[in-house]
DNA sequence: AAGGCGGGGGG
DNA sequence: CCCCCAGCCTT
């Protein structure tokens, strides 16, 4: 077996020699960039974030900024990224950042970790990556790494795997240069080590890599077992009053979509009521329909007119025979660029609308 | 310990 | 169509 010290070397001679140093948030690296873009690629890949993390680093270039402004403003940056959740999470981070460490990260694992979306790894790589602090870390990338190297069997979304990761993770890493040792374990994942076709014959780890000696890079890391995911359907509201306005509702903070503006949806049982008197929507209901996958269920959308309803579907203010606990409101239809909507409502409005994807 | 939570990219 | 991804939080 490879030896620890045998292991940084190689990858700190790797990171010295193909790994990245030219992304955005790797220039005069702070704190607040390594957190913000280690947010941004939790389950997000490199090539999706960059435009995001500088459109959000031009409107919060700094974590009181980020801390004085508005959830809305956040989310709206954040559209389109998906787990709305990290949003969330990021911005009640930065107020309790400013607010109890005078805007600096703790420089303490178990210190950095109490925050808001900050979890184990994230802490690990704010705190080498930006402190030069000597923290391991184990994301995605690192992950597949070591269980080929180390021949790791199992999904590693099971805790066991993961903990036994996390033991080799903190084994291998390094005293000195943390931070160049994980960029690099990152570059390595991304690149050479991808899930698949691995081009072992660049890989520093080749000579030690178990999976390459048996053969089995195909095999390792094991895949997820898979199961089928349901298909749901939704009926959603596109009304428009005489002043060109659309009614959204702000969905709640937790949950799908969570703090995003949407179109207003009519629970099952709702649907059977406002449609008793058509057994079938007919066709001067119905507006449009779309489809979206999420990762563990598909959704299919039918958008019709509530004023072809026979009964009143939304009273506005009360919200009722919409889902609780979310906001209605009106909203011109030439401000939907400025509102955080989620990918498939976007695209359906603009497309219906004619508005042109910036 | 397991499940919830998006969306994009690539085969 | 499929699978995967720079995880964390809640239950």
């Amino acid at each position: 077996m490879i030896t620890a010290k045998s292991f940084a070397t190689k990858m700190l001679k790797f990171y010295d020699e193909l790994g990245r140093k030219d992304l955005p948030w790797q220039q005069n690296k702070t704190g607040y960039s390594v957190w913000v873009s280690e947010i941004m690629l939790q389950q997000t890949q490199v090539k999706t974030v960059i435009p995001y993390y500088l459109r959000f680093i031009r409107s919060f270039p700094s974590i009181k900024a980020l801390a004085k402004a508005d959830i809305d403003s956040v989310l709206h940056h954040w559209a389109g990224l998906g787990y709305y959740s990290r949003a969330r999470n990021l911005h009640a981070c930065a107020k309790r950042v400013v607010d109890e460490f005078d805007g600096e990260f703790p420089q303490q694992l178990d210190e950095i970790v109490k925050l808001p979306g900050i979890g184990e790894s994230t802490g690990g790589a704010i705190l080498s990556l930006a402190y030069g602090q000597s923290e391991a870390i184990l994301d995605g990338n690192v992950k597949r790494v070591l269980a080929r190297v180390f021949l790791v069997d199992g999904w590693y979304g099971k805790s066991s795997v993961a903990k036994e990761l996390w033991h080799l993770s903190r084994t291998y890493t390094p005293k000195t240069r943390t931070g160049d040792f994980n960029q690099a374990m990152m570059d390595l994942g991304a690149s050479l080590c991808a899930r698949n076709n691995p081009i072992c014959s660049e890989c520093p780890l080749s000579p030690d890599c178990q999976a390459l000696l048996q053969n089995k890079t195909k095999e390792y890391p094991h895949r997820k077992p898979k199961k089928a995911i349901p298909t749901k359907q939704a009926t959603m509201l596109l009304g428009v009053n005489r002043s060109k306005q659309i009614q959204l509702v702000k969905r709640p903070p937790s949950g799908i979509w969570g703090g995003l503006w949407s179109l207003p949806e009519l629970e099952p049982p709702q649907v059977k009521s406002s449609l008793a008197s058509n057994k079938k929507i007919s066709d001067e209901k119905m507006i449009g329909q779309f489809k979206h996958t999420f990762s563990h269920f598909h959704l299919e959308v039918d958008v019709i007119d509530p004023n072809q309803l026979s009964t009143s579907p939304v009273d506005i203010k009360t919200g009722i025979m919409v889902e609780e606990n979310t906001a209605v409101a009106w909203h011109n239809i030439d401000q939907l660029t400025e509102l955080a909507l989620p990918t498939p409502i976007k695209k359906f409005l603009y497309r219906h609308f004619h508005i042109k994807e910036k």
